[in-house]
DNA sequence: GTCTATAAACCGATAGAC
DNA sequence: GTCTATCGGTTTATAGAC
């Protein structure tokens, strides 16, 4: 939150707007999100934000901007090392896992965002998978996983799988509360689903 | 010339908003949703949607209520047969498959829901995931699947990744358009998932 | 750069004629 | 039961003072 007074600081300012604005569209999308509560939790005034960003369109296309530089700028974009398959589907799992613990907002404002109608890839998605889809195909090769699966068949999987954990964890909760099923922790279900998928690709 | 009030069809105009409502309330989610424009798809005035349903909150609440209504009407909520633990789980698979492409505004509207804060579990679920961690339980007393695994993660699993492949079929598209991976049909990802699943839970 | 005041459009909901 | 007209509130966005 940006000190009371009006000193003018713009820099400071677009930032914290850019803050506010964040977390407002991940928590409600883009229909839900107002200037007012963005301007409000970023100490600004209403008419300020559309002075630094033009409209609320472009103030969304530069807080997902924000969202995917930073994240491709910290370790997030780094492919694994090269290794046996086994070594690299443990790791996709296990990188897919941590990068849906880690970007809470990033993975919301994707979601509001495929409700909402947007299905283009964000940025950086690209060459992840297609560093994916290379190495499920030489391992297939190499015949160290099986070949009759398609290598689109299990990235959606794994993906699938994860994505669920992370983004249905409060339903997940419930349904443990209501009587189904004993909870299992994070750790757990990511021990239980690399083991599975190793065992389910041998071939 | 009939009279005027022959035109007067309250069911069938209650039918029309209904149909409109949802169609909006999955297109668009809660707050995206316009009285104004539900009235426009059902062929009604605003004033009169809100005469038959009083408030937008209590309109939603009854689309739900008849999408959950008409699918446990249907064969949606029946049980699948006993049998080998191999043929539970592939019927589980299938049956959440077909669940997912059959009914994609009750799965729209979920959605929404779950980003906008909305964790309870809807009607008739708690029951098939109670039969669901019976019947895993049961299967790995049995010994037919290995018991390594929580019954709470194979559920996880297996909906999670039904879930994306339908949700993110037009995101999955975009990423075939762009190079990465070929395409597989919808019936080639079934069979790859089942086959995936089943090798990874043999004991 | 930052503010207050306000325009113009749209929102959910109501009043009242028929 | 259905409509038109309209209320009070909120929305995005702009005008203009400082």
């Amino acid at each position: 939150m940006r000190d009371k007074r009006a000193i003018r600081d713009p820099e400071g300012t677009k930032k914290a707007i850019l803050d506010g604005a964040e977390s407002v569209f991940a928590e409600r999308g883009f229909a839900g999100a107002s200037i007012r509560e963005i301007a409000r939790r970023s100490g600004a005034s209403g008419p300020l934000v559309l002075f630094h960003f033009h409209s609320k369109d472009e103030l969304y296309r530069a807080v997902k901007e924000r969202i995917v530089t930073s994240w491709s700028e910290g370790k997030g974009g780094a492919m694994p090392p090269e290794g046996t398959a086994e070594n690299f589907i443990e790791d996709m799992i296990k990188t897919s896992f941590g990068f849906y613990r880690d970007n809470p907002n990033m993975v919301r404002m994707a979601n509001w965002g495929r409700l909402e109608g947007d299905d283009a890839p964000w940025s950086g998605e690209e060459d992840i998978h297609k560093w994916y889809e290379k190495s499920i195909k030489e391992a297939q090769a190499r015949g160290e996983i099986r070949d009759d699966i398609s290598p689109l068949s299990v990235t959606v999987m794994i993906c699938g799988a994860v994505h669920v954990w992370w983004e249905y964890h409060g339903h997940i909760e419930e349904h443990v509360k209501h009587g189904s099923y004993d909870m299992v922790s994070d750790e757990k279900y990511l021990k239980d689903l690399t083991s599975m998928v190793l065992r389910g690709l041998k071939p």
